[in-house]
DNA sequence: CACATTTCAGATGAACTGACATTT
DNA sequence: CAAATGTCAGTTTATCTGAAATGT
């Protein structure tokens, strides 16, 4: 095997930037997981646990730990669904909104470095390339 | 925050990659990780556990549970670096080398099918986006 | 003495499986 | 009754921090 494959070079790539982002967000007391959940939670605001777990490919038991500690910062509520008793909908809250704008620069930078030697067309591919991947798995 | 962040986006496709990793390679009794070890020393025979451990972005003591059980399976050696009597060399033996090969076809197949919509020219600019990415962040 | 590698011990976090209640 | 969601309990595995031993 010459060359590393590519499901390898995606491992590192991630690896790479988890292990930046979690110094980054270490003094916040948030970990990489549970500051992910909120990222997600911002651009659809109504999901369940359960959505949420599959969303994370984990199981509902391990997302009701990681919603249990953002619901314990005062980061997100949840409440019943009316149209079906059984769900729980997760909500930002403002307090976890204003967590989400503290990051958003520090984020932003982060993945700036990563991309810096990319073109905005560059980026676009990427983008789509990662987008068709990751459809392809599911 | 219309479009999810390509962090984000890398950390989905790894997600989904490792879920079918984790699932193909449960009947063997490795990790993900414990593989992912040996490709790595697959390709470089002449590692240490702490070298190992900077290339995966762990501490040398988590690799060094990762090294413990694939040496308890019998799939790498540790022997004392003559040149630097600190470092112990890892190597892949001849049963490490088996499992690999045998597990090289489900896993080109996993891989074939993330790609699947990939053109061989998609996949080249794909692999140089990646071993960008991860150049630019270390 | 500073630094790198490895190892030992203990703490913590993250994930799982299994069982069960509730709602649809 | 089957399927989905959420919760509770218990377990396992991974990873970390801190400290120490050894070699350069």
């Amino acid at each position: 095997m010459a060359q590393p494959s590519l499901l390898y070079s995606i491992k590192q790539v991630e690896l790479a930037t988890r292990a930046r982002l979690d110094e980054l967000l270490k003094p916040s007391g948030l970990t990489t997981l549970q500051y992910t959940a909120l990222t997600v939670l911002e651009r659809r605001d109504d999901m369940s646990g359960a959505e949420l777990a599959r969303n994370s490919f984990v199981t509902p038991q391990s997302m009701a730990d990681v919603i249990a500690a953002i619901e314990r910062r005062g980061y997100v509520t949840r409440s019943v669904d009316p149209a079906n008793r059984r769900r729980h909908i997760l909500r930002l809250t403002p307090a976890g909104r204003a967590f989400l704008a503290d990051y958003a620069a520090p984020v932003a930078a982060l993945e700036a470095e990563m991309l810096k030697s990319f073109t905005p067309a560059d980026r676009e591919t990427f983008r789509d390339y990662l987008n068709r991947a990751r459809t392809a798995l599911t």
